[in-house]
DNA sequence: TACAACCTGTGTGTTACACACAGGTCAAGG
DNA sequence: CCTTGACCTGTGTGTAACACACAGGTTGTA
């Protein structure tokens, strides 16, 4: 029987991160100490192997959750498991997109204010570097 | 004066946005009408499409509260707002590396198990799928 | 036995909203 | 005048995945 800080070691994760995941239910203690302390088998160490398996390849902890529940009532997760995967690739392409778009604009700015003095504010401006920038031809923040 | 709709009208803002930013103190009200609800000026809605501009460039509201703040003492934040938009573009580049690493683990898997059926869980396994990629090798989840 | 180092569970903070809820406001209809 | 309905108001809570802090328990050493 393994208490929490074992069961970190055992699985290469942090222990703290192990309690949150006790705390929402992703995992259950094997047993408890009469302290109130909590006990795993190394059946627990692989589960939670697989669970950073999982979160490696992009699923989030409740995606993690409904797989090892479907798994527990014998039901195959995989059909779920690729058609999550699927839906994170495009997710996340549109995701990276984004980020490359905001990347762009961020370095074009800094380039631009390379030319500009600081700015005292006054009433009707508060910082005319980020003001100067051409930002009112629709505006993104797209999600999901 | 303007009710919180109307601001949200004028700004191109949310309105459950406007009062979200009310909340944590982003912005005031200019005046309070005596069964509670809140007044601005054309004022704020310029304030508030000076956050919009300062979102667009990656600032976190914490920041846009910080700029503002100072702005509103006479100090410049235009030394600071260089320096956070330096700092971000740093970050931001390491999210989109990562971002790319798992879309390239997560395109890799699904073109593996393309090959492979559906299997039924057993005890020591959950799903062989997620358990066929791998991953052991040094781990990510690197932040900041 | 005293002390320090470490470990325990749990409460709260984080980001930027989204949703829900109970109640207030306003115009149209009866 | 009253009611119905649509709309608007402030506010409480939920979200993802932890990070940090805290008070107390445990263990090893002197
Ligand atoms: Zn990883
Ligand atoms: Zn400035
Ligand atoms: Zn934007
Ligand atoms: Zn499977």
């Amino acid at each position: 029987m393994l208490t929490v800080n074992e069961l970190a070691l055992e699985s290469d994760t942090p222990a703290h991160v192990v309690r949150y995941y006790l705390r929402i239910g992703l995992i259950q203690p094997a047993a408890q100490q009469e302290n109130g302390y909590r006990l795993f088998t190394s059946n627990d160490a692989a589960r939670l192997r697989f669970i950073r398996m999982a979160k490696h390849l992009g699923f989030t902890l409740n995606e993690i959750k409904q797989i090892t529940q479907h798994a527990e009532l014998g039901e195959s997760p995989c059909d779920d498991v690729r058609k999550i995967v699927q839906h994170r690739i495009h997710e996340n392409r549109a995701k990276i997109e984004e980020m490359m778009k905001l990347q762009e604009r961020m370095e074009q700015a800094l380039e631009q204010w390379d030319l500009m003095p600081d700015g005292i504010p006054d009433g009707n401006s508060v910082c005319h570097l980020i003001e100067s920038v051409e930002g009112s031809e629709g505006h993104c923040h797209t999600e999901t």
